[in-house]
DNA sequence: GTCTATACTCCGATAGAC
DNA sequence: GTCTATCGGAGTATAGAC
């Protein structure tokens, strides 16, 4: 996985998969480059494209990891979150901002416009098997239909992906908010969408601790 | 300002400005640039620097005009919410959504890092008044301290620019969620997470109707 | 498989004509 | 105040040497 003499990577084309989650932590989708991957490698800009035909290629290639990745988080954070299927869904909010605070690899990723169009079908197996598992944390809480589930996954993504990009674009002083205080937040908001107001609830604002 | 003649525009500065959003609406902050704004307005690339010594005071501009709609619009929506003042602090929520789709100027554009550095008055003073009436909205709802109103406004952002990120990068099929559809959805999950679970409380699950 | 070198496009920004 | 023309830089992608 080093860096090598003369100018041979041993696997270049997981080096160049790897290196574009760091280009995207640092830089952002909006200012990815596969120059920049490139460079970070230290290999020539042409050296990419003997692994992946274009950019497209690349990212869609980023996308598949990210969301086989994010799905291992999800399923973790899940298990760890113990029993309560609402407790389990919401878990899966504070997942998601971990993951993209390390990887810059979320939804704007995962799910780039840009890669509809492409015909990658390890890309398309590995979003479907994390939007299965989301939707499965989302009926385990009984909801009333599966379109309440679907409901329930888009609320708690959207809850999560909401504080991710709050946090990544400086909207909290990076002083006073680390990524786990952020995703802390996520899951408490999450929480509280996912939860019918009935018994236990003891929370009167959002709060951290 | 000034009289049209030939080519000229009354008012290219405000025209900048104007084209900006559609610019922004059209291809996001990623892909905005100023050549496109010019080419909309069928005037030459030179053109804007006469009114803006550089893109990021085109933008701050852009960005203090869309933290005054925003504002108002943020107003208008909690009026029309009626007296509760979660109620009001939910529709903060719907208006943001509906503001980001129709503009194409959220908090990635109001808060750009790019800006930061940037002395604009007129901007910060802008930036300021809108967090401003989002707190008042906050404070209303009785959280047990500022900071706790500071989250509270968070969390409400957090779950607008949530579902306005899930609906911009077609996480949603455009053809079933409209805009408005997708604010419904924000104000509910924003209503959900504001309210403090005791009484009266009706809804089992995240739901549109 | 990676390099060097290059063609092309787009953008930001400036200079000078009118 | 706007134009034309232009420079410099960055990125995508290709061609051909090794």
């Amino acid at each position: 996985m080093s860096a090598n003499r003369g100018y041979h990577h041993g696997d270049l084309r997981a080096a160049l998969i790897s290196a574009s989650f760091e280009v995207l932590a640092e830089c952002g989708l909006q200012r990815f480059s596969v120059a920049a991957v490139a460079r970070r490698l230290g290999v020539s800009s042409a050296a990419p494209y003997r692994h992946f035909p274009d950019r497209s290629h690349l990212l869609s290639a980023v996308s598949a990891a990210a969301a086989r990745d994010l799905r291992a988080a999800v399923i973790a954070a899940a298990d760890e979150a113990g029993g309560d299927p609402a407790d389990r869904l919401a878990a899966a909010a504070g997942a998601y901002v971990r993951h993209v605070a390390r990887t810059g690899a979320g939804l704007q990723v995962i799910y780039a416009p840009e890669l509809y169009t492409l015909a990658d079908d390890a890309r398309r197996e590995h979003t479907r098997a994390l939007m299965t598992t989301l939707l499965d944390l989302a009926t385990a809480t009984g909801p009333a239909s599966y379109q309440d589930a679907v409901l329930l996954v888009e609320a708690t993504i959207a809850v999560a992906q909401g504080y991710t990009t709050l946090w990544s674009d400086g909207f909290f002083s990076r002083n006073d908010s680390s990524a786990d205080d952020v995703a802390a937040r996520a899951v408490q908001a999450a929480r509280m969408v996912l939860t019918p107001p009935e018994t236990g609830c003891s929370n009167q604002t959002v709060r951290i601790d």
